[in-house]
DNA sequence: ACGTTAGCTGATACGCAATATCATCGCAAA
DNA sequence: TTTGCGATGATATTGCGTATCAGCTAACGT
């Protein structure tokens, strides 16, 4: 029994919302959507020459008001902007967790990776009851 | 059953590798060691006016590769340090968890705190197998 | 105790991510 | 077509963290 997401369309959020799809939007909601990935804003700007880096921005603040977009804190101080899952904060791989892995000591991780079983140390960072937040659903 | 962390000794594990007892290193230990509270750089700063600014960068990334302290990204780009515990990004929260918790579904959160009832979303955010981080223990 | 020296410190400058500002552009309604 | 407001992109600015460097000091040998 896993944690399962649904994948949202971002335009049609959007769009719902009065807003309006333009091409840089189009742009930046199909990069998200194609790839099973997380971008900082620099990589969204690099792949997406056309649009300007404060639209990036803008888009992605949008995106996350509207809670079809997550923002993940990474280890450098960047963000890494992608649809709801679980990401490392160190690489920014995208891991699959699983309640059940959860239960178990944390050696016990490395076992269900195709990593070796390294001493490695697990860190459980959430938003808590207190921030509210909506982002995802 | 939850999982349990050891507080370690920072000073005692600095002397140990060779490294020098200053004062200002003294003044950082004492301070993540009494409160049960993560601090941004800039906070500590601000409590230890007698303490540079790059000494405080400086003595956090010592502690950090000593694997006593660890690193919390936020969501406005800071860092957090302190000792190891699960701490919300969004707030900066010192929040304990149980794996006992993480095996309900999502809206079981709310009930155990002590704020309402909300509808929230819970982001699992976790150093994974890849980076064999071996700051804590 | 004292001098030597490698390690440490603080002041400053710098790089980079993200935001703020603002004139211009363009979609949508009348 | 005209009008209005949302959206865009260029630029300037903020703020966290790092790099540099001359001066200081804790730890060690004599």
């Amino acid at each position: 029994m896993g944690l399962e997401y649904q994948a949202p369309n971002l335009m049609a959020a959007l769009e719902n919302r009065g807003h309006r799809a333009t091409a840089p939007r189009k742009a930046i909601a199909r990069l998200l959507e194609q790839t099973n990935e997380g971008f900082t804003a620099e990589a969204i700007n690099e792949k997406l020459p056309s649009v300007g880096r404060a639209t990036v921005f803008r888009t992605i603040k949008l995106f996350l008001e509207l809670g079809v977009v997550c923002k993940i804190p990474m280890m450098d101080g960047s963000h890494l902007y992608g649809l709801t899952r679980s990401v490392c904060l160190e690489c920014g791989a995208m891991v699959e967790f699983r309640a059940a892995t959860l239960n178990r000591p944390p050696g016990a991780m490395g076992a269900n990776s195709n990593g070796q079983a390294v001493n490695h140390h697990i860190e459980l960072h959430v938003t808590c009851d207190y921030c509210r937040v909506d982002w995802g659903k």
